[in-house]
Formats: C-alpha cells, structure tokens, sequence
DNA sequence: ACCTGAACACCGTTCAAGT
DNA sequence: ACCTGAACACCGTTCAAGT
C-alpha cells in the first residue's frame, strides 16, 4: 500500500496536488519577487497555498530556513546557466554578470545571502571563484585571499541592490527618480566638506550599476594580476 | 518662563537627568553590543531606562531612525578617529582597518549598514575614500567606479563579519571552534566536485579575518594603480 | 503521514491620560 | 513639553485535534 501510495495515483485525500518543500519554496520565491521581503508571512503563504500553518512548518523548519532554500535555488540557477567562455577571464565576467542580474531580479537575495554564512549555495559559488582564478594562474598561497576579496565585493554589491530596491518599493518613484533625488541632496551638500561628492554628482545621475560592478571586477582582476608578477 | 525652563535650573518635574535622543542611542548601542541584533527591543529599552515607550518615541521616530543612528555614530568615530600617515596609500589602509575594527567591536554595525543605503555617515566615509583616490593620482573620470567598488567592497566584509559575529551569539562556540567545524565541514566535501574548497581548507583555519581584509584593500589599489597607467 | 486553525508569546507602535 | 502604560495590530511558532 505504501508502494502504491508512492506511485502517485492512490488513495488520494482531497487535493490532486498534495503539498510540497519545492512548492513551498517556490510560492516563497513568488510572493518575494512581487512585494518585497515583508510581504513574505507565514500568512501570506498559507493563503496563497490554500492551507494551514502546520502544513508548512511539516516541510520546513521555519522562516529562515524557508528563506534560505529560497537563495539557495536562485544562486543554483545562475551558476547553473552560465556559460563557460573562451577563458576564464570572460567566464569569470560572465558568473559575476549572471549572479548580478540575478540579484536585480530577485534583490531580496542580497539581504538573504548577507544572513546566513556560507550557505551551500555560497559554497558553490566560491569554488567557482577559486577554480577559475587557478585557470588565471593565480599562485595556490594568494588564492585563498583573492577568492574571499571577490566574493565579499559581490557580496557588497549584492546588499547595496538589494537596499536600493528596498527603498524603492511602495513609493510612487522609480530608479530614475530616486537617482535625481539623491543626486539633488548631494548637490546641495557643502562642496567644501563634500568636494568629491560634489563632482561626483553628474556621474551618479549617469551612472549604470551593472557596469559600475562590471569595472569593479576589471579593478579586481587588473589587481591580481598585478600582484601576481612581484 | 519658557527661557529659565531652558536655563535648566527652574521646575523640574522628577529626574534630575531627563532622557534624550543621546542617552537613547547610547543604550541601544550598549544593548546591541553585549547581547546582539535580536536583543534591542523596545522593552529592553524602557526597562534599561526606566521609562515608558511613548518617552522613547518622543526621542526617536522608530526603530529604524533608533539602528540607524547608532550606525551613524559609530562610523562617524572612526572617520574622526583615524591618523592620516605619511601618504594617501596607508592613511587608505588605515581609514579601512579603522572601520574594520569598529565592525568587529560592533558587528551589528554590519548588518545596518547593510539597510539603508546612503545614510549620512556612509556618505563622509565615501567622501574620504575620493579624496585619498584624489591624492593617489586617479583621475576624475575613474574616480567615480574605483571608490563605489572600494566602498561596495568594505560593505561586503562588514556584511560578513555580521553575519559571522550572529552565527557565534548564544553558542559554547568561540571563533576557533566555529572554524574547525566549518573546516572539517569542507574537508568531508567530495574532492572531486569542490576541489578548491578542499585545497583551501588548512588557510581558513589558519587565516586571521583582518589580515584577509586588507590583503584585499591592496588587490583593489593594485588594481586602481594598474588600470591607471593604460 | 499530512493537514487544520485556534492559541500563545512576543514584537513595534499608538494614544488618551497624566504631570 | 515630556512622560506613562494599557491597548492594538501583527508577527512566527506550537500543538491538540482531525483525516
């Protein structure tokens, strides 16, 4: 009975869709992308589930660990999906580009990746760092460092996106709008106490932030190399 | 009347000390420094102070203004605190090891920073990292990238180092011990899947978390001194 | 085994009432 | 002007009871 219960068609209580730790998940991930990371309540899931509270803390231990499944199967999908380029190098560019977009489409995983350390998830993606800085010919005793320096640049990067989106969200202003705002108050400022935020400002307005963080990587790489021929 | 009210002497009304907006912050600091985030909670507040919570919110406008400040004071004692050396390149050094130190003594200070983006205090440090890459000769139009890349960059280690700091609260487990079971951990993993993890295993117990950091200072200003001179 | 939902403990915040 | 503390709305989590 338990084998045929396990093939699926069996006994069958109410619903044809019984409830799953990957459903969960993903409704989490749902309601994250729409509203942000306080529209994530236990509430919330249990409406838009059509269930009860036990039926989620049966496939989940509990909020965080909900969260944390939830950036784990996201950080899975990029490392996954990205190509592998001519060197390692652009394949480097390319996982540092990957888990940008990533971060822009879903910014609650920057708040999510800066709670727990070294999740799975973060694991993966740092022995993708250190392989590929070993295709760079960085020498094995400089490695480690230059792996944890890359990946807490991401990780920095990751958290200011997903602070920016925050402050986004609910109010009628769009990215636009909060750039000319801020760039405002910065003019306004002192420019003898601020003379770089000061001629800083047209560029802020201006600016791109995935090729601002594309410029950190090239920072980042030109720095290894350069501190690889002493 | 008014004015001998606010000569101090006149009335009077219980306390000799009446409470204010920097005595609150100075508590809440206290709080989160010997107990951690989780422990600041308004009630903790009113019963430290002796008070009720209508007279904290006279003081402060939420919680969010309450973590915010505190941030901001913190900071602004290492910005006002660090020595300026002999050049730009170690007065750099030491304004980064200077915010290190105050992340370690505060990790909470991490997880805040990590929330509201362009708060006043993040914007002087800002500040002192453009005029530093001023006097390290980068020009103007580099400047931009190079000191939102330095500044993501610390932002990711505070990020960390909160994460880390929360990870050891409330567990028998120092830091010594919480690395030799994350190296273990990392020994266990399959070779062939994360071989870099697996080389790396003897450096991360051996590692010293600040010197990591600034090794990580010099590969960004490697790399700001490299891409300079094309 | 899996689900239900009332109940619990604990938040941040408000506000009528005091001095 | 400043403070008090009961009350409110809303969390995450538990658990006896159901199927």
């Amino acid at each position: 009975m338990a084998k045929r219960a396990a093939n699926g068609s069996a006994q069958s209580p109410r619903r044809t869709d019984s409830l799953s730790r990957e459903l969960i998940i993903q409704t989490a991930i749902e309601i994250l992308d729409s509203d942000g990371e306080s529209a994530l309540t236990l509430r919330a899931l249990t409406v838009r589930l059509k269930t009860g509270y036990g039926a989620i803390y049966h496939h989940v231990a509990d909020k965080g660990d909900l969260l944390a499944a939830a950036t784990d199967d996201v950080i899975t999908r990029v490392l996954s999906g990205t190509a592998t380029a001519a060197g390692p190098r652009d394949t480097l560019r390319l996982l540092a580009q990957g888990l940008f977009d990533a971060i822009h489409t879903h910014p609650w995983v920057g708040a999510e990746l800066s709670r727990q350390p070294w999740r799975p998830a973060l694991l993966d993606f740092y022995e993708s760092i250190g392989r590929l800085l070993d295709a760079l010919a960085v020498p094995e005793r400089a490695r480690f460092d230059a792996a944890g320096t890359l990946l807490n640049y991401v990780l920095g990067v990751a958290v200011q996106n997903a602070a920016n989106a925050r402050h986004l969200i609910g109010r009628d202003a769009d990215r636009e709008a909060f750039l000319n705002t801020t760039a405002a108050r910065w003019a306004q400022l002192d420019p003898a106490r601020y003379p770089f935020v000061h001629a800083t400002v047209t560029q802020l307005r201006e600016h791109d932030d995935r090729e601002q963080f594309l410029a950190g990587i090239d920072i980042f790489l030109a720095g290894i190399a350069a501190l690889r021929q002493k």
